[in-house]
DNA sequence: AGCGGGTGCTTGGTATACTTAGCGCAGGGT
DNA sequence: ACCCTGCGCTAAGTATACCAAGCACCCGCT
């Protein structure tokens, strides 16, 4: 009844999924990363279910990215601030693999997608 | 199987018990300010269940502490690796203007550029 | 004596997160 | 042809988070 929030779940589903199929994983692969089972994960990526904090963070540890950008994407954590303020610039620029042109195509691919010149 | 985790749940329930009598709040107030039932509070605070995320955050609001807190408390963040996490998927994929298809773009060209499939 | 409103706790039920078994389809070897 | 292995999804069940109603007790009032 009253539990009416915002449509997070919805594209946390699509997210999740677009990062599944990003680091090339199948469902029962990252099903057992994440210790849970392959048809859940799959209800969860179309939106049928809202996981709970464990299972976000077995998903998030599974595709290896924070737990913190994972609640977020979930609408549970209201608090921006609280999530890192490492922007994509600087993150490219200390990246210790890129080369500096490359870095520098990367950033302005970044700049492209932004909008701006 | 063997999902043999931490005894945060217990430690969570006294700790938010403690905060509550902090804050000079009863089981009542405090329940419809975290939006759950006292008698679930109740059960929560003796470490009878492990409260979803949202319950977390929903109590965490009512105490007026960060839900990062609150998750760390409960073990849900493991505080290690989200100080270490700025490399660029991360930071891609926290960046707060992009869409998730702009995301996903920029992170196949940095794969790309890393050589990676 | 009785009320009325406060406290925290127990009970029984409903909603939903989550699992195990199995379906149908696609591609690769014999 | 026929198997085998992998894919994602469905169906039906179990476990558990969560709620509404009510219990027992305490304290201040009249």
């Amino acid at each position: 009844m009253g539990r009416e929030e915002g449509k997070h779940w919805e594209t946390l589903g699509e997210f999740i999924r677009a990062q599944r199929q990003l680091a090339n994983l199948s469902l029962r692969q990252m099903a057992e990363l994440a210790h849970v089972s392959n048809p859940y994960l799959s209800q969860v990526e179309r939106g049928l279910y809202r996981p709970s904090a464990e299972v976000l963070k077995g998903i998030a540890d599974a595709l290896k990215l924070s737990a913190q950008s994972m609640y977020a994407r979930a609408g549970l954590l209201d608090n921006q601030d609280e999530v890192a303020a490492n922007d994509v610039e600087t993150a490219v620029r200390l990246d210790p693999v890129l080369t500096t042109e490359q870095k520098e195509t990367l950033i302005r691919v970044y700049w492209g997608l932004l909008g701006k010149s």
